[in-house]
DNA sequence: CTCCAGGGCAGCG
DNA sequence: CGCTGCCATGGA
């Protein structure tokens, strides 16, 4: 894909308050956004409705960002893409009438993170790789499996017979794959259902496949259907709710918005690993 | 060497 | 119900 970046453009420039690339590449969300430089991504456009949508580079400088997509591709798939109808403005401001000073430190550090709206089916798969394994072993696998077919594989895209292979590091995470892929070629009308489901009715109809449990369903939730008020605890949410919050987390608070909350959380934590 | 990673499942009691 | 051992893999 990096060889995509030479032919292309830039044709826009928009001004875009609360967003911040990096912080958003590095918040353990997106594992296919390519760094061009510290500034500039080229996130992949195909998605299961549209698979051969260009994909976009993107470089900010402030609150000022050039594109390469036309306006009508800004406005009918990236604007939602990168949660641009979302009030961030009202949630910074929800979070420093908190009296949470843990959160505000978070968000003094991540404020430019947006949970972004990302392809269903390819949210199913990498969350199901990412269950007791590590970001940067997640992105490898990814990585890889595109490779197969020069994109992520949708349903029928891939002979489940080659996710055997130990290149791609899938370890014991395999058979959930191929249970998936039989299932998504078997019933394609699941992707058409879930984005009509409310987050309870989606939680309920994740967990019934192999392999995803309450936490990846939740990061399909947050990260695929735009359920921001999913809050999966991973081991490092785990972590920082018992060392921050060990009389508990005032969830009710921020009410349908926790998710984004948590995602400020879990990137202040990552980042004071050393991440 | 052990421990850990954006966990979940099966097998217990 | 809750608890425990196990599941591949590679980096620290």
């Amino acid at each position: 894909m990096g060889s995509d970046v030479i032919n292309m453009e830039f044709k826009n420039t928009r001004t875009i308050n609360n967003l911040d690339l990096k912080q958003i590449a590095e918040s353990g969300q997106c594992f296919r956004w390519e760094e061009v430089d510290e500034s500039t991504f080229l996130i992949p456009g195909e998605s299961y409705e549209c698979r051969d949508r260009e994909p976009l580079l993107i470089r900010q400088k402030g609150n000022s960002f050039d594109v390469s997509c036309s306006d009508e591709e800004w406005d009918s798939y990236w604007r939602v893409y990168l949660d641009l109808n979302t009030d961030y403005e009202a949630i910074g401001r929800l979070i420093m009438n908190s009296g949470d000073d843990h959160v505000k430190e978070c968000y003094e550090l991540g404020s430019g993170i947006r949970i972004l709206k990302q392809d269903l089916w390819e949210m199913i798969i990498t969350f199901l790789i990412s269950q007791n394994n590590n970001i940067g072993r997640i992105t490898g696998s990814v990585k890889k499996l595109c490779n197969i077919c020069g994109h992520f594989p949708y349903p029928g895209d891939i002979d489940i017979a080659c996710l055997e292979n130990r290149e791609l590091g899938l370890g014991y995470r395999v058979k959930f794959l191929q249970d998936m892929y039989l299932y998504g070629q078997e019933h394609p009308e699941l992707l058409a259902l879930l984005p009509k489901l409310s987050y309870a009715e989606a939680m309920e109809e994740l967990v019934k496949r192999n392999g995803i449990g309450p936490k990846v369903a939740n990061c399909v939730c947050l990260f695929g259907l735009h359920h921001v008020e999913a809050f999966p605890v991973d081991t490092h949410v785990r972590q920082l709710l018992d060392k921050y919050y060990p009389s508990g987390f005032d969830y009710g608070y921020y009410g349908s918005k926790a998710g984004i909350i948590q995602q400020y959380l879990f990137y202040y934590e990552l980042k004071h690993k050393g991440n």
